[in-house]
DNA sequence: TCTAACTTGTGAATGATTTCACAAGCACCC
DNA sequence: GGGTGCTTGTGAAATCATTCACAAGTTAGA
């Protein structure tokens, strides 16, 4: 398979978004033109995205809303639930932990670590924060193939390596730090800090 | 000014990062190579992102440490300190506004906003979250320019409608939802569901 | 059956970003 | 002072992503 862009990817997901929200109200059929104006886009852009898959409307019609949410959702890998661990029981794995967005789009959190000896054995919901100590050895009862960092950048690097050695193929940090990886691990970086600064750097230069 | 990339921005962002942990270390110069490593980058690509803003280096020595630090925050907008606001007292919006990632880079929360009147007048550390009533009102006061929308997607909009007149320039949206601003307003958006749907995309489709 | 109004799928053109490659500057050492 | 080894800054080339533009398919209505 040809290799598909970053962008394309994350715009496929806001296109299923939005499938989903015209399925739910009772649309039949979709132009590449209504999807376009949700994603900030252009048809022509929508059309080749799909394109890289495969032919999925009908000229003159559009698409079916139930062939393509359900296309989409093959081509992402949103048929499965995705165990998913989070490492990092603080403020924003606590958040991260009990955040609807990800259970209702097939993402369920299904163990949480920390190292501090006093939040190990708290529970949230039907979760109990575990030891980090027994990531390797909780691994084939989790089956969990993606992570989230949520810790403090000082540990990031060092939670990166206990889970690319217990099985974690994709990882979701959160921790403002650069981490390494072998090569058949996947990292994405989310950093708020760096969200803002792009803000900062905007509105500084703005005037031109 | 010539139109700088995004992708240049957060470069330029990652460099700085570095940087100031060089300065701490008390190293001098640093080399486009060894902002390369860092960055998860080329040297060239450093030397062409730093090109745009005109040449900070020394042929045959590198850049000097303390000068690119500073010469980078001029570029990105963060010799100033910027006020925030945060929208939204849920989990996500109570991790930011005690996130330390934000002040400790000059980013610095001065009001936290809610609709649900259990949670106004509540405190965290020095911050009491206000009705979102306010918001204008308060505008001369905080004296904003950027906002955080932390709120179920569902409020999104009409949370930016309100932001929008309020002054805000720019927006750094959490919500999982597309929002529409005036032209002068400024949107970045972080949305946790899609960076997770990227990693599950690139998990189901590695073999080729 | 014919026409009009849409809409897709896709090569080709354009535009943007990254990488290459090298002249020129600087420091150090003999 | 001249040679050696690094490193920057930057046009040119290559790669990657988006937009254009249009043939071809579909529906609906007369």
């Amino acid at each position: 398979m040809k290799r598909i862009a970053d962008s394309t990817v994350r715009r496929l997901s806001l296109y299923l978004r939005y499938l989903e929200a015209a399925g739910e109200s009772g649309q039949q059929t979709i132009s590449s033109g209504d999807l376009a104006r949700f994603g900030a886009t252009t048809s022509a852009q929508v059309r080749k995205d799909l394109s890289f898959f495969g032919s999925f409307g009908k000229r003159g019609l559009g698409y079916s809303v139930a062939e393509l949410t359900s296309s989409l959702r093959g081509i992402l890998g949103l048929e499965q639930e995705w165990p998913v661990i989070i490492v990092g029981a603080g403020k924003i794995g606590t958040a991260l932990a009990q955040y609807h967005g990800f259970r209702d789009r097939g993402f369920r959190v299904v163990a949480v670590y920390d190292r501090d000896p006093r939040k190990i054995g708290t529970k949230w919901d039907s979760l109990t924060v575990r030891d980090i100590e027994s990531l390797e050895s909780d691994a084939a009862e989790t089956r969990a193939r993606i992570a989230v960092i949520a810790t403090p950048a000082a540990q990031a690097q060092a939670v990166a390596d206990h889970l690319a050695h217990a099985g974690i193929r994709a990882i979701l940090n959160f921790a403002p730090a650069q981490i390494r990886v072998p090569p058949e691990v996947l990292v994405r970086n989310v950093n708020m800090a760096l969200e803002l600064e792009g803000l900062s750097f905007a509105l500084t230069n703005r005037e031109r």
